[in-house]
DNA sequence: TGTATGTATGTAATATCATAACACGTCAAG
DNA sequence: CTTGACGTGTTATGATATTACATACATACA
C-alpha cells in the first residue's frame, strides 16, 4: 500500500471520472479498510470484504440484489440479508456509502478520511464519483439553522453529465 | 387567494415548523396549482387534485401506497399506477416533491416559484420542511465543476430535528 | 354529428428493494 | 467447559415500483 499522494489516480480529485490505474486504485482503498478495521477492532470477515472487494471493481453503484448474485455463485448464502447485513456493516465502517438516489451502494475511495460526500452521479455512464461537500454542507447547516432546525446528516447527490459523456454529447 | 404575503404563515421561511394556519396553507397551494396548471394548460383531473389534497393537509412526506389506500377508499382506482401516475403528474408540474430518502412525496408549499428546494425531514416528528438551497447547490456545482461533472438535478435533503422536537429533548 | 386522435384511468401481473424472526456455528471471556 | 456475543444462513414477508394492456373520456376537425 503506498501513501495517498503516491498515486496520481487515487489522489485526484475526479478520481472516477479520470482515466487511472483503476486496480491500484481498489487495491489501495482495500488496503486501507484492513489498516481501519484492524485499528477499530471491526471485524472484515471473508463476506464483508468480499462485498467491498465486489464494490470496488468499478466506480459504479451496485445494488443489493447485484451484489447478493456475485456472493451466491460463490458459495456464499443467497438471500437478501446477507448482502444487507454486509453493505450495513461497511457503510457503518464509512468503506461504502448508499445511494440514496439509485438504492444502491458505491465503495468508498477515501476510507478513514472521515467524510460525508457530495455524490456525482453521471445519468449515461452510470459512473459515481465522490465529490468535496464542506461548502454546501455548511451553506444548508446555514439554511436550516436559520428556521431553527439541527442537521444530524445530509445526502447530497447530484445527476447529471460527467466529463466523458459530455464530451461524447 | 391572497398574494403570498398576504399570509404570515405561508410567507414565513420555516413555514412547516412555526404554528400557522395550515387551512389556508393548503387553500392557498391549491389555489395556485389550479391557476397554474390552467396557465399551462396541463389538467388537473379529479385523481390528481385530490392527490394533491390528500398531501396538502400535512406537513409531511406520503408513501405512495399510503395516497393509494386513501384514493381507494374514495372511489378511485386501488393498484399502485393510479398514485404513482398522479404523483408523478404533480412532481413534474412543481406542484409535489419526491423525498428521495423517505421514498415518499410531499406537496409543494410554493407551486410555481421555480425552484429546487433542499428538505428538512425531522426525525422524531417526521415533518418536512422545504428549506431554501440556492447556496447549497452553487457550492456543489462549483465543486463539480471542478471536476468537469455538470449538474443537472441535485437532491438535498438533511435529517434532523425540527425546533420543536428539539426543544422536547 | 360522427369519428379519429391523444390523453387519462383502471387493472393484472410482476419486478425490485428491504426487513423481521429464528436457527446454527464459532470464538473468546469468565 | 460453558456462557454470551457476534456473525452467518435461511424462511418468510413486507414495502416500493413498473410494465403491459384494456377501457374511457375529451378534444379537434371532417
Amino acid at each position: 500500500m503506498s501513501a495517498p499522494q503516491d498515486c496520481p489516480g487515487c489522489a485526484a480529485p475526479d478520481l472516477a471520472f479520470a482515466a487511472h490505474d483503476h486496480a491500484h486504485c481498489a487495491q489501495d482503498a482495500l488496503a486501507r479498510a484492513e489498516a481501519l478495521t484492524a485499528t477499530t477492532g471491526a471485524r472484515l470477515t471473508p463476506v464483508r470484504r468480499r462485498v467491498l472487494e465486489i464494490l470496488l471493481e468499478e466506480h459504479k453503484a451496485l445494488g443489493a440484489y447485484d451484489v447478493l448474485a456475485r456472493l451466491a455463485t460463490e458459495g456464499f448464502g443467497n438471500q437478501p440479508p446477507v448482502a444487507y447485513r454486509a453493505l450495513e456493516f461497511l457503510v457503518e465502517q464509512g468503506l461504502a456509502h448508499r445511494i440514496q438516489r439509485l438504492n444502491a451502494f458505491t465503495a468508498c475511495v477515501h476510507p478513514g478520511e472521515d467524510h460525508a460526500p457530495a455524490f456525482l452521479i453521471c445519468r449515461t455512464c452510470h459512473t459515481v464519483a465522490e465529490a468535496e461537500a464542506t461548502a454546501a454542507r455548511a451553506a444548508l447547516d446555514t439554511e436550516a439553522a436559520r428556521t431553527g432546525f439541527q442537521v444530524e446528516r445530509s445526502t447530497i447527490e447530484a445527476l447529471g453529465l460527467c466529463p466523458n459523456c459530455r464530451g461524447q454529447a
